[in-house]
This record gives C-alpha cells, structure tokens and sequence, in this order.
DNA sequence: AGATGTGAACACTTTCACAGCC
DNA sequence: GGCTGTGAAAGTGTTCACATCT
C-alpha cells in the first residue's frame, strides 16, 4: 500500500479542485487578451465563450477562489488577472532549465509562451559535445556533465525533459537528485520519481491516437447511418474543455 | 421501450469511456516494449507497473474492450496489442498533414512515433515561400495556397496546427472546410469548429503553469511545516494517469 | 433587471474487494 | 493458488437552477 493516510483531509480553503486548476491558465490567457484590448470588465458568459468552456463551469471555478466578481455586473479583468497569477503562483520567477536541445527542444527555448508568464529559461542543456556553445534562441547550449551545477547555481526546481526516450529516465534521475521537484516530460516514456515529485507528460503520439480512436467511430457511424440504422448514440457527447486530462489532457499528471 | 430509447442509448459493447480511451495509448506503448522483449504473457500488476496506473484501473479500462485474459495467467501480449491497435483505429493508415513548419513543426515531421503507429506524415504545408520545396524529414514542404488540393487528393482526416497563435483559426477553417474532421491543435488559441468536428489542444505553457501551482503548494507547506504545522493535507495524493485531461489533461478535448 | 455564487442533482471515474475461472 | 473480471462503494467533476446581491 502506498500513501498510508486515513480519509482526505478536506483542507477546505485551500483544495482546489484539480480539474479546475488545470483551467485556470485558460482563463489567465482570455483575460490577458481582454486587458489587451482594456476592457474593463467581463461576464462569465463572455469569459467562459472566450475560454471554450460553459458559465456554470467557469463560475463554479472561480468560487473556489473566492468571490471576486460583482453580482450585476460581471468580473474585474485586471483584478482576476491578479488573483489568477497570484493563484496559479505566477507572480514569482521560475528558472526553468530544458534538456535534450533538438528540434523540439529548441521550439520550446523559442516558444514566447514561457517568458510571457513567470517562467525564465536559465538554461538549455544537451548532452552532443558539437551543441555545447551554440545559442539557440539566443541562450547558450551547455554539457549535460553540467547539468548538477546548472540546477543549483539558478536555484531550478522546474526540469523539462525534450530528449530521446531512451535517455529520459537518466536525465530525470539527475534532475530529481539535483533538486528538481516538477518535471514537464516530452519523451515518450513513463518516468518513475519519488514521492514529492510531480511529473506531466506530454505525448504527441498518444494525441493523435485518441483522435483516431474518434475518427474511426465517426466513420463507422457514418457508415451505419447510412446503412439506415438510427445511429443512436452516435454523436455521443464530445468533451469540451481543458484537461484532456487534468492528468488531462491530454496530457497527465503522473504519481507524485 | 424495446429498443433502448429512453435515458442514454448505452450502446453497452461500444461504451469505451473517455478516460479509458486516453489510456489506450498507454497500455499499447507498454505492450509493444514487451512484445520486442519477446514476452509472451503479462499479468495486469506487470503491465499496470509499466504503464504508470495501478493494476483495478487497468483491468477495468480492459473489461470495456471484452475478455481478453485469462484467469491465473494473465494477458497474451501479442494478442492485447492486435485487440488495442483495433480499437484505437491503427490497424488502418491515417494519412495526416502538418500545418506550420517551424521548430515545433519540424520537431513533429521527425517524430518517430507517428509513423510506427498508423499515422503518416502525408505532407508539410507552411505559408512561407521561402520554405517551399525545402525537405523536413525527407518530407517536401508546400504552400498553403495548395492545403485543400493536399487534404482532398490524400485523403486526410487529421491536421496537425503547429502555426503561430495568429494563423490557427484561419488554417482551422481551411482544413475543416476541405474535410478534416479531427484537429491536434499545438497553437495557443481556442479553435471554433463545427459539429462533428474534433479538436484536441497541447499547451506547453499550459502544463508548466499546471507545475508552477504544485511547486508553489509544495513550498509553501514546507515553510509551514518548517514552523511546526502539522501540515495535513500537504502532501494531497495527487493524480496518476493519462489524461491530464482527456480534456484534461493536460491537453483537452473540445466540443464536436 | 441582471449576473454572480452555490447547494443539490447528476454523471463520470477510480478504487475496493471478492466471486469466478484457470 | 493465482489472477482476471466486475458489481458496489467512494470520490471527483459537471450541470442545473435559483437564492442572493448590486
């Protein structure tokens, strides 16, 4: 048996429901583009419509934040875009190091969406001697025999791993003994970390495949309709919103 | 009453639950691994270690696709792949496009994953001339003014968007109007479509936003142990599995 | 009037625990 | 004996619908 404890202390206050932390950076992004444009205030209709989810979902979120809208009225955007950040703990700077600078390593060190939040690239780390040296996205590539030093020096406790599967335990391995205690996983592997941890998988093959898994019963649908059977549950209500897996989506979240 | 009409059709046999679908992928990748290892038989504790989830799940993720083990063995590994592949739809061959060939385009032209499932890189589409003609991945990039000749001459069903925040809804629109009905967005829009149409989200930022709330929980109740709090819900289970949202995850399903 | 905030109903997912079969 | 398959229980998440406040 593993985590040994009695119920599920409730903590009230303080639990936010995972599913709904895993919408609040969706909600974060409407506003900052509303704030943009300065407006002012936003229903949850309006927000919810810009997020790709319903009200009732979306109020029901924000009351695990408090109350900070205004029966009548709506939200305060610059307001909830404060209290989101703060929430979401992204008014503090987080170094983030990347390792395994190939393709796709190099598109996440280019990718705006991480500076634009709290989250500063301190590092890109590969283990090819030829990379060591170069700048891709204008940081310098340094040697995976590095790598302790690297977390340590820029206080890191955010790794993303971008390397070949093969690789991707040992890197982690490094990381998690060099500090690191979220790991943002790209390489399709299932990475085993102690308790404390928390890993989040990103699978781009396993994407495609859920899509196919649909695709394929559209198409037997389409067939059978055709065919003149009444096509029952056909169009089977698709989800809408954001996890695709809290462990979601989509992406998971993995054993901490 | 005779045939099911009244609450939900049911449809029992082809019931597969969303979170179950997200976990397919899973079981599969852990399959193939033994498969090569030449292991002929699995017991669901084995291979629930393997692919990250414990054993009741998947033996109930398995029950939804029939009997397929046996009791006191356990799974035949060739026979469980040949059963998932099946339903997951890769025993046919998905012809796929990728739209916007950047890093993060480029990163998934060389993928290897893609095409040892069912998935084939049928053509690269990008808006810039100047990538035209040019090989990624021994793959021929072509203009976007030829998208809806590319989608109907091969067939596609499924886009890949890897553009920029800016073009997505554009190329969204384009590739559902020539008939692409299942959409694997990387863009960090939400993306309008119609009914019957998939659309499933990675958001990079997204899931490290997702890491920064843990780790800034994680801090904080260890200041708070620190000052000799009891710290009851610190360590709060946190999730296992695949979807990180179906919707999840970690990337989501949105509506049809 | 108009929109939030939320209890209660409903739906989905996970886990338990054991009957059933090899 | 060992391991699968599955009802039933528990836990999580979503939706409804309306009381509540501006």
């Amino acid at each position: 048996m593993a985590t040994g404890r009695t119920h599920r202390p409730a903590t009230r206050s303080r639990g936010i429901p995972e599913a709904t932390v895993a919408r609040l950076p969706l909600y974060l992004r409407a506003l900052t583009a509303l704030s943009e444009r300065s407006v002012p205030t936003v229903s949850s209709e309006e927000l919810a419509a810009a997020a790709g989810v319903n009200s009732a979902k979306l109020r029901k979120d924000f009351s695990y934040l408090g109350s900070y809208g205004t029966r009548g009225v709506g939200y305060d955007v610059e307001y909830l875009v404060y209290q989101i950040s703060r929430e979401l703990g992204l008014t503090q700077d987080w170094p983030v190091v990347i390792v395994g600078i190939g393709n796709l390593g190099a598109a996440l060190a280019n990718y705006g969406g991480f500076a634009s939040r709290g989250f500063r690239v301190a590092a890109l780390i590969d283990a090819d001697p030829a990379l060591t040296g170069k700048a891709v996205a204008g940081i310098p590539v340094q040697h995976t025999d590095d790598l302790e030093k690297i977390i340590q020096d820029n206080g890191v406790s955010i790794g993303v791993i971008a390397t070949p599967a093969g690789a991707a335990q040992q890197v982690c391995d490094r990381l998690v003994a060099a500090g690191v205690t979220s790991i943002l996983n790209f390489a399709p592997t299932v990475l085993n970390v102690p308790d404390g941890v928390d890993v989040r998988k990103v699978d781009l093959s396993i994407e495609l495949q859920i899509l196919a898994f649909h695709e394929q019963r559209k198409a037997g649908e389409e067939a059978a309709a055709a065919a003149g059977r009444p096509a029952a549950a056909a169009a089977a209500v698709r989800k809408q919103s954001a996890d695709q897996g809290p462990d979601g989506d989509v992406p998971a979240v993995m054993p901490a």
